[in-house]
DNA sequence: TTTGACCATGGTCTTGACTCCAAGGTTTAT
DNA sequence: ATAAACCTTGGAGTCAAGACCATGGTCAAA
């Protein structure tokens, strides 16, 4: 058993983190000392992992909960877990064009500047900015 | 000159956004009248345009706020501009290869499952996040 | 003239994922 | 015995970019 502390240092986030956690449901204690101290067993420490590899899988703090819930609910299958995981594979890869579209929006900003010493009034990238030219498709 | 509304309209953004604009520094009215409604002018356009265009390029409303200020100031150059656009583009390819890490891990996990009618305790997406096999670098 | 559309200010609320703080109880080491 | 390190609860604050609300003034058309 580990306290608040413990798991803290080993899952790599601050203890303030975990009664956040706990509050939103997203992991308790196994039980608690006489005075009050949370004691946190192995289980804890695996949730802990699942839930930072599915942060780093960009799900969200309430989408995990949900995966959480899939987890240990009997009438789940498979199928549920896997239509989420590509629900959210959808949703980053339109994000990304999103973000591609900005990139490239900004290549053609910074190639239409020569970087030299003109006055910032005259500076392409900011007329190029003001004129409604470019559409970035979001 | 254009009331609130119009430009609102305009624009496609909210009354509220214009006047929160305001607060923050971008944008003011060209004057008001007696009945303290703002009055917009043609400037005003221009800069609306400028913001939405810069927040399509990933630009902060606080970074835009930079560029505005180095757009009306005598000792700025283009240089400046350039720098603040490229140091942009640099963090939204940061951003991109962290999505793109992201959606790489997803596919792994969708993959790992053949999204049969397998109790969710024995989902192999859920083992694979319980696990600290894969590290998304971020 | 009165109804409806518009505008003003000043304030709170939202989302997500925490972080920080105060005031105090507990454990451990010396 | 006491200081350091740890733990507790409860509540407030942070960031970005607005949205929303109440209350009330203004303006145009019927």
């Amino acid at each position: 058993m580990y306290t608040i502390g413990k798991v803290a240092r080993l899952a790599g986030v601050s203890t303030d983190t975990l009664r956040y956690y706990e509050k939103e449901n997203l992991i308790a204690p196994a039980s608690k000392t006489a005075a009050g101290y949370r004691l946190y067993d192995d289980e804890a420490m695996r949730r802990m992992r699942f839930i930072k590899q599915a942060q780093q899988c960009g799900f969200t703090l309430s989408e995990i909960k949900d995966l959480l819930t899939l987890k240990s609910a009997d009438r789940a299958c498979c199928e549920d877990v896997r239509s989420l995981a590509i629900e959210k594979k959808l949703r980053i890869e339109h994000k990304l064009r999103t973000l591609q579209a900005m990139s490239r929006a900004l290549d053609h900003l910074i190639q239409s500047c020569d970087g030299g010493e003109n006055p910032a009034g005259a500076c392409p990238i900011l007329g190029a900015l003001e004129s409604s030219l470019q559409a970035v498709s979001a």
